[in-house]
DNA sequence: TTGACATAGTTAGCTAACTAACTATAATGT
DNA sequence: ACATTATAGTTAGTTAGCTAACTATGTCAA
């Protein structure tokens, strides 16, 4: 996702729509502000967590494992539940199974299946990382207040809800 | 970044504040669907544009230029603007040069610098592509009204006044 | 006026995603 | 029962980002 460091003005912004009449002003600047919001976010995110020597995806395989009653998944559910195909996946448990984080263990029920169970030093890193990563975000979030919040999630609600505009046809 | 499918639900949430102290709930919950709403849209984006041979970077090179009178700038600029670096820029005009959407112009005032100058075919992809990027959006907008719009962007920025608590020290 | 530093752009090599093709195993329909 | 199809995971190769190092040119201060 791109950084989009330089939004257009409004003037800009009516320069384009006088070229191109479909264009809705509001909608356009709405639309870049959040994309530009959540990059910005995402970026602070990787640097937080890169201090503990993860990123995203590494992070949040941790974190659906910890989930988890039994501390235990398999790779294509993890790949479903974080986004990314399972030829990704594979790699990114072989990095964390490198670093002992989680271990692999062969099913015997079905023995296409494996099963990738958190490790204790696993369990060990998100206890150093979530803290802190749940004070940053307290902080990033306390502009808003409970009520502010709710009004957010409703109207991303909304957004998400015509997301298939998009991409349709 | 990450395409977050399975984001948790408030049991989920409960259980890791109680493990962590730190969790604020509602923070935590915005934030996700923050992200996921627009990476979703980041998503629906670049299948929009890839019906054109684009994708965001090289897109949005080219809107940068046409945002110019003289539909020319120069590769460090375009580089800050779009926020990836002058090596990825390289690569990005090096592609649309070859699909002859820009040019690359030798300036001889300071011998150092290139001028990226839009070709006519490039202007004729964006009035290609305008025009779709600009329906769709407006429709996956339109679950809002404008007061909503504004509203939204009011918070975003009261979010975007905190990122840097997320990346200090 | 020249030595040190700064700037513009490129190249080379790395990373973390991707798709496509593959192996192995399981499930299913005739 | 066995041929087909589906599922689980991996491997190989591609892509679009990145950083670091490089060339060439420009600026500035002793």
């Amino acid at each position: 996702m791109l950084q989009l460091r330089d939004l257009p003005t409004t003037e800009i912004l009516n320069k384009f729509a006088q070229r191109y009449p479909e264009a809705d002003v509001s909608a356009i600047a709405t639309f870049l502000h959040l994309l530009r919001v959540a990059t910005d976010l995402s970026f602070a995110l990787d640097e937080c967590l890169s201090r503990h020597g993860l990123l995203q995806g590494r992070w949040w395989v941790l974190i659906l494992l910890m989930r988890e009653e039994t501390k235990t998944s398999t790779p294509s559910v993890l790949a479903d539940k974080t986004g990314v195909t399972r030829a990704t996946m594979t790699g990114l448990l072989d990095s964390l199974e490198r670093d002992g984080l989680l271990e692999r263990i062969f099913d015997h029920s079905d023995r296409r299946s494996i099963a990738i169970k958190l490790t204790s030093q696993g369990e060990a890193k998100l206890d150093e990382v979530m803290p802190d990563y749940y004070s940053r975000l307290r902080e990033s979030m306390a502009g808003l207040n409970e009520e502010q919040r709710m009004l957010l999630q409703e109207q991303l609600k909304q957004i998400n809800a015509n997301i298939g505009a998009f991409s349709k046809e």
